[in-house]
DNA sequence: AGGTGGACCCGAACGC
DNA sequence: TGCGTTCGGGTCCACC
């Protein structure tokens, strides 16, 4: 489940393993992974490039060449890398892909489920790429409180269904969504458009708390998920509401409620987030 | 045109 | 025990 949170703690961690480094070899075991292009082609493209940087965008991971390509990794939810030094990688039958680095170190793409995608873009189609898809970063510091109020405005939707729509914002996705809800004590289902200054304020500081706290904690790693360099995050520690149906409120006691929004699980406080719209 | 729900995947959890 | 069913989650796409 990877979000914004999870995809900057990979992007930390990459960066001094990927940096001014060049692609000695790729191997693309999955031909779901570049889709609709060949993997084989893919793999030929990538090898002798030169990484510049690793930079981040909403949930998508971008490896910058010096050749100006970038290559977009999308982990989906199952997908994660790791990397260790050649011949060290374990064997894994989920392994979809690695890229061996001309200082013999392997990079490995893992994903259990295969939704995970990787696109080489060429230089000139990159912008256009993430900013059809991809909204304001909310850890921007252009990121106020008014960008969210123009994001939400004129939605009917629930608020979290806007808060999940990457181009509304980028990087949040249903763990967050709920977190974010719960700090700012607005019901989930309220329409977007109806929550007023006072409650978009409290929704905009949430937002960048939670980020924010997830950054802090390394992410959260449920199940076998793992960071690139093997370890795990913890922000699932500081969750207030995600999974926990029935559990005492942090706040106030009441028993967590789930119900469903956007065609997503969805948990709240009943007593605490009260819709303010009716 | 904005909103909604299914498809894509596959392992885990659940039900009988 | 063992089998079948349900669930989840980000994004795209078809449909209302």
């Amino acid at each position: 489940m990877p979000e914004l949170p999870e995809v900057e703690t990979v992007r930390r961690q990459l960066e001094p393993v990927l940096a001014g480094r060049t692609i000695a070899r790729a191997e693309i075991a999955d031909a779901r992974l570049t889709r609709p292009h060949d993997p084989l082609e893919t793999a030929v493209e990538l090898t002798g490039e030169q990484v510049e940087a690793v930079a981040r965008r909403g949930k998508y991971l971008l490896l910058r060449f010096r050749s100006g390509r970038v290559l977009v990794i999308h982990l989906r939810m199952t997908g994660s890398l790791s990397h260790a030094p050649t011949g060290a990688l374990p064997t894994d039958a989920h392994s979809r892909a690695v890229l061996s680095l001309d200082d013999g170190v392997d990079v490995a793409y893992r994903d259990v489920r295969r939704f995970g995608t990787w696109l080489l873009l060429e230089p000139d189609d990159v912008d256009g790429y993430i900013d059809a898809r991809v909204g304001p970063e909310p850890l921007d510091a252009r990121f106020t409180a008014r960008t969210l109020a123009a994001a939400l405005a004129g939605r009917r939707a629930p608020v979290k269904a806007v808060l999940l729509d990457q181009r509304a914002l980028a990087g949040v996705g249903n763990i967050y969504a709920d977190e974010a809800l719960w700090r700012s004590r607005i019901h989930p289902l309220t329409p977007a458009a109806s929550l007023d200054a006072a409650r978009v304020q409290a929704l905009h500081r949430a937002i960048r708390r939670v980020l924010l706290t997830g950054i802090e904690r390394q992410g959260s790693t449920l199940r076998d998920y793992r960071l690139p360099d093997g370890g795990s995050g913890a922000m699932q520690r500081e969750f207030k509401v995600y999974g926990l149906a029935g559990e005492p409120c942090d706040r106030c006691g009441t028993p967590i409620d789930k119900l469903r929004v956007a065609g997503r699980g969805t948990w709240f406080c009943p007593s605490c987030q009260r819709r303010s719209d009716s």
